[in-house]
This record gives C-alpha cells, sequence and structure tokens, in this order.
DNA sequence: ATGGCCCACATCGTGGGA
C-alpha cells in the first residue's frame, strides 16, 4: 500500500499532473498541501472518476490541504485542535488497511518567511501546537503517519548548499529542534529508515534552474509511528513531476508499506 | 551584479512562497 505527499502550488493549476500521477503510479493516499482554492471549488468528481475519495480543508490564495484515498476516510479532523488558527494546514482521517486502520494526518507547515519575520514566532508556536497534538493523537492511533511539507530541511546532507543556508529559515537551530521533538514522540523520518543517495531534494527553487542544478532542500517528509515502522518497505522522492512543463517546485515522496493480510 | 520564478488577486502591482 503506497503513500504520498505532494506539495501542489495551486491544484487547480496542477490537477491534471496529479491525476495523471495517479494513475501512472496507483499510490493508494495521496496527501496535497497548498491547493490555494476555497472548499467549494475542490475538484472532487475528477478523483471520483478515477476511484478516489477525498477529504480537504480549502482556503482561497493561500494553504489548503487534502487527503485523496480510495477508500474514504472516517473521523476527519481539520486544524489542530484548540490551535485558534484562520490558516488551513491540516487535516487528519482514519483509513482502512488490510490489517487494521491508518491514521493518516497531511500537515502544510508554516514556511517562516525569515527569522526576524512575525511569521517565523509563529511558525515555531504552530510546530509546539502539532507537536503536543500528536503526542495525543499518538495515544489514540499508535498506527500514526504525518505526511506533509514540513518545511524544514533535517540535516545539513538535506540542502544542496549548507554553508550558503547556515542559519537561515528552513535550517535554522530552533526549526530543526521543533521537528526534531516530532521525533521524539516516536516517530521516524521514513526516508532515512533506508540507505539513500546523497543529495535528494523534495524542493528546487523555481528561479536560477534549481531543478537543473540540483540546487533543492529536502522539506516534505513521511513520518511513520513506532508502530508502523516495520511495515514500511521503501520511501522514495519521484522527480518525474518536477521535469513536467509548468511544475510545482516540490516533488512527491512516495512510502511503501507491506502490511501483510 | 544580493535578483532572477511562479501563483493568486474583482490583476497590470503586490504579497507569499522557500
Amino acid at each position: 500500500m503506497k503513500f504520498a505527499t505532494w506539495n501542489v502550488n495551486s491544484l487547480k493549476v496542477r490537477l491534471p499532473q496529479v491525476l495523471d500521477w495517479l494513475k501512472a503510479t496507483e499510490v493508494d493516499v495521496l496527501c496535497l498541501q497548498e491547493l490555494k482554492l476555497a472548499d467549494e471549488h475542490f475538484p472532487l468528481q475528477a478523483f471520483v472518476d478515477l476511484g478516489y475519495e477525498a477529504s480537504w480543508a480549502g482556503q482561497k490564495t493561500y494553504n489548503g490541504v487534502a487527503i485523496v484515498s480510495r477508500l474514504p476516510g472516517t473521523d476527519v479532523q481539520r486544524n489542530i485542535p484548540g490551535f485558534e488558527d484562520p490558516q488551513r494546514r491540516i487535516i487528519a482521517a482514519t483509513l482502512p488497511a488490510p490489517d487494521g486502520p491508518v491514521r493518516v494526518i497531511s500537515a502544510y507547515c508554516p514556511n517562516g518567511q525569515s527569522l526576524d519575520s512575525d511569521k517565523y514566532p509563529y511558525k515555531l508556536s504552530w510546530f509546539a501546537a502539532l507537536r503536543d497534538w500528536l503526542e495525543q493523537e499518538l495515544r489514540a492511533h499508535p498506527r500514526l503517519l504525518v505526511l506533509g511539507d514540513y518545511n524544514v530541511a533535517p540535516h545539513d546532507e538535506d540542502v544542496h548548499d549548507p554553508e550558503k543556508w547556515a542559519g537561515q529559515v528552513l535550517v535554522s537551530e530552533p526549526e530543526r529542534r521543533a521537528f526534531n521533538e516530532l521525533l521524539g514522540l516516536g516517530l521516524s523520518d521514513a526516508f532515512r529508515l533506508f540507505e539513500q543517495e546523497p543529495k535528494q531534494f523534495s524542493w528546487w527553487d523555481y528561479r536560477q534552474l534549481g531543478f537543473r542544478r540540483n540546487a533543492g532542500m529536502r522539506i516534505d517528509h513521511v513520518l511513520v509511528s513506532d508502530a508502523l515502522k516495520s511495515a514500511c518497505v521503501s520511501c522514495v522522492i519521484d522527480k518525474e513531476p518536477r521535469r513536467l512543463p509548468q511544475p510545482s517546485d516540490h516533488a512527491p515522496v512516495v512510502a511503501q508499506f507491506d502490511f501483510g493480510a
């Protein structure tokens, strides 16, 4: 069973690519970020026509997240409970799997803009709220996957030019600590469960021929709870959609699980 | 050479992304 995450940077623009990609990859669950569209404009029928269901939390112009899945989700939760926030960055749903339900969260973590921006303390407080909520979610749902755009490159090996980026947003120590606190709850970065080639990234700047130079960062992650860790058999970044005309600046990340049954 | 691109918006300039 395949679970994926993809920041599409406007679902309206990227919908044909997303549909083609679902057909080609046969992913079972796709977490989307940066829909950039209001709830009433979510293209549900296009997914239904391909045999998928969907739950979404949309927002005009900015943010917006969804979970597209072959089977419908239950206990759908939008936003972090108790964290007052007009920005739509979280949706959670419980999905059936061969050996029992899996709780899936699609997360679009704040960017932070820069260390001296007021968006930076918002990012850190958002991560603190996420951590506290995930602690509860893990207790209620030990079989948990948190997929999304974390806007944090966890280590220098996840950055094309660590010296140039040192101390900046996406790599700063407080952000990396916030990311590590999530791992401390009993979650693992699925990508690092496996041997990987160096210089593998999930986002490349549109400017400066970022993709062609592989000047990127690994900021999109699949976090897997201890209970699901042994079922995870691979985690790869699919760069193919990034090569297409009019691409998202992010590539999808796909984690495969062998649930037996 | 300190910015280059892309997306959205009751667009033609600005904010946001990362």
